[in-house]
DNA sequence: AAGCAAAGTTAGCCTTGGCTAAATCCTGTC
DNA sequence: GACAGGATTTAGCCAAGGCTAACTTTGCTT
């Protein structure tokens, strides 16, 4: 078990560290578009409620959302994503519904792929979503 | 595709920040522990080649695994473990080691297998990791 | 044994993403 | 049409985890 390359594995840290940085952004528009399509729209405190934080820290993160432009800027109105938002939402929904697609094939159950998917999807390259979408218990 | 209980969803994304707070830990005392055992020794310098971070940012965070009891506190000596250190080390190279594994059955390349499991392995329940283990091609 | 380069640490800054408390806005009811 | 209460935002705090720049320690080389 010989060590990697020294800039290869920082390489693999980076890249985690990206991703890190736009798990929230991804959590908070998927979350927005599905309150939207089964709720008619999305309001902050739902947001709170389901992600587990208080509204000041959705607010908080909203801020950050509108900034770079994936969100609506309509203060104290139901909230809406931009097209970049949308397109963001429909690459996060689909990539979710790959990964508990393939841990209920897997035959995890459902409460934990739901659970592990959460944390999981943020993490996977294109090779590896392919892979477990070929996937067929 | 209905939108889970607003209690059971925000379980999920708390359980995702919990693991966040010691995803940096892990990889901490896994590279410590893997710097020691191919090369005798670990240095500062050599942690921070390996993360891309620099040295100031191995220091800072050395600071919090020395508080939190998994590194020793030896100012200018190599790095090493304290007891829980090596048990935590231990249990991530395991995880680490089964997850490579996987991806590598799964029919993932080896240069994309180590890349995803850097992200991967601080994501999956118990249930799921031995799903991983019992899985062969 | 001195000096210098490399290694390590410290100081001070920034962003993200949490929090509480307080202020402000909106809305339904009377 | 006022107003109470719920929804939202703002202000100010904190820790984690990045950074640069400056300083200290170590250890090699001569």
């Amino acid at each position: 078990m010989a060590l990697p390359d020294p800039g290869e594995q920082a390489r693999r840290f980076i890249k985690v560290r990206e991703a890190h940085r736009s798990e929230v952004q991804q959590d908070y528009v998927e979350l927005i578009a599905d309150l939207v399509a089964e709720q008619g729209e999305a309001r902050v405190t739902d947001l709170a409620e389901r992600f587990g934080v208080t509204t000041a820290t959705v607010a908080n993160t909203l801020a950050r959302l509108k900034r770079d432009g994936l969100v609506e800027d309509r203060p104290y109105r139901s909230l809406s994503l931009t097209a970049a938002g949308v397109a963001m939402a429909d690459a996060s929904r689909r990539r979710h519904d790959i990964v508990i697609g393939f841990l209920l094939r897997l035959g995890v159950s459902p409460a934990v792929a739901e659970l592990d998917a959460e944390g999981l999807e943020h993490h996977l390259s294109a090779e590896t979503l392919r892979a477990m979408e070929a996937f067929r218990g």
